[in-house]
DNA sequence: ACAATCGGGACTGCCCGTTAGT
DNA sequence: ACTAACGGGCAGTCCCGATTGT
């Protein structure tokens, strides 16, 4: 298939992303790791940016089923705090360097932040929607950031249980 | 004098940071701004990694200084959520791009990221401690780091006036 | 062609080599000689010592074919003491500036040194090989060393009449 | 006494060439071995050029009293080939990092090349004075040179019982 | 006699994107 | 659709020597 490739291509920006930080993200190194060369990249993504692009469409999409399929009975707020941990190790360094690309690469230009700007919405938006409270969801919001920060930042995650009661305290304050 | 240029070099890290972000970051850059030449600055500062370190331990330095002014009235608890508001543009850039350099520069080994998490914990310090509830504790800690993350992000940051209501019933539950 | 501008950049290492010593050997002049840009060399030669390593390498090969086609009843032992006498200015040159570059050069590894050595032993072989008795033939190698370092340390090649009594004189001792 | 740091310096440089070879030479690194500033080096030799010429200056003294304590009945010739054979390591690679140097470095002029010509003449003279037969003269001096390339070359310094027969087969060539 | 600081310049290696070719 | 080859530019680092102050 013609956009096989493509996605390929795609998967490997992830990968490299992941495994080496945003300085490791050459046009090279993207194009070894899909099993294509340089040119090969070139003609599907004319530039780094449009490769970049590429993946923060891709990430859209996918918080938008995300987001979508948390059963009703979970509940918005609780379904948007367990978003907020990182599942594995990959994918935080992933968001990580996938952040620190958008900011600190001079060739990606405001329209990755964009793009970027948007992932966040997409997370967002069903909190916002469904907490009537804007106190309330403006709490819970920041402390969902929060936690994503902590794994950019590098900083551990806070005791498993101890999150737990954090959640339950949040969300008790919603439903009273 | 002669840790005068040593000063000089560091603040104008700081300025090309916040002007153009970290990808701005040229050792000829720095020098410039600096008013020095590139071999002065080298002399001072023997690596990129080197002249990180030493804003990265400045930074350490203002911090333990601001949060230990925190007026007792004001409690650690205000304290920490308001020196979570990026002052002005400036900080905000400033921040914004640091963190995304040393989470994204190959140059920068792990001393720095070592570093930067040393700031956060000094900025978390007084708050863990003073706050008896873990819960709480915790909770603000996170509201803290997600208006962080938003400014890296580049999300807007909130309306001030809901940010003031929402630090009141955080500030509300500890006194309780 | 596609190896024709490798080599073309091979060759103009030799000349820059022969004409500038050692020091003078920068991937711009070298690129510059071979007439591509510094951009065109690294593709072929991804390090300078990648560089090196190719000449290293050619020279195996045509000391090789040089040694192997010696004309039999000139005998190993003159065969090899004509070949320690540089043809020209321009060879002296070379191969000083060449094995100043690979023992002073700190981009260059153990690796171009192995070859270097290669280079020498593929010249000794034949000689050593086919003169039977061990003091004669080591002999004989030393003496074409000596007239190499002469040429390496810039003293002047001895006269030439006397040069070629002192080889009968020792090619006579293996006969006899 | 006022020429202690200069010697100083001079040994510096010796042990930072055995240590390190040509390349790593650094006025600062000579400096630092020397326990010395920089500037404190500069002023004894205003350049790196007389640095060198003060240790080439240095190797001609030593060679020359050191072929003028020949013992008469060891003979000239036999004296001048034990003394091509380096005395240990560091001998080895102090004298190939010099020669490298000599011939490598942009620095450094004719006069140096002059000087370590200088050093070699004076190895050779009482040899060639003393040696009637100029064939056997000029066969025992390649011999020796020989020696020299072959480690500054890199190459193994061949079997010690091989080198005595081929030292007496020269020597024993004269005395008839 | 020696130390601290700085300026200027050079060199290596990297990386993005273009072009000719298939 | 994909590749090999290449151009141009630039960042980091190093290093020499000059200056300025004891």
């Amino acid at each position: 298939m013609a956009s096989d490739t493509r996605y390929r291509i795609l998967h490997a920006l992830r990968t490299v992303l992941a495994r080496g930080g945003a300085s490791s993200v050459t046009l090279e190194a993207v194009a070894a790791e899909a099993g294509v060369s340089k040119g090969g990249l070139l003609y599907h993504f004319p530039t780094k940016e449009a490769l970049y692009e590429g993946v923060l469409l891709l990430e859209i999409e996918d918080i938008t089923t995300a987001m979508s399929s948390v059963s009703p009975e979970t509940g918005a707020a609780r379904g948007y705090l367990e978003f907020s941990l990182p599942k594995n190790q990959f994918e935080a360094d992933y968001i990580t360097a996938l952040i620190a690309a958008v900011r600190s690469d001079e060739c990606l230009g405001t329209h990755a932040s964009d793009l970027l700007t948007e992932v966040f919405n997409r997370w967002d938006a069903p909190l916002l929607e469904s907490v009537a409270d804007p106190v309330a969801a403006q709490t819970i919001r920041l402390v969902g950031l929060g936690l994503y920060l902590g794994a950019i930042a590098g900083l551990p995650i806070p005791d498993k249980d101890l999150m737990a009661r954090v959640f339950d305290s949040l969300i008790e304050k919603i439903d009273a």
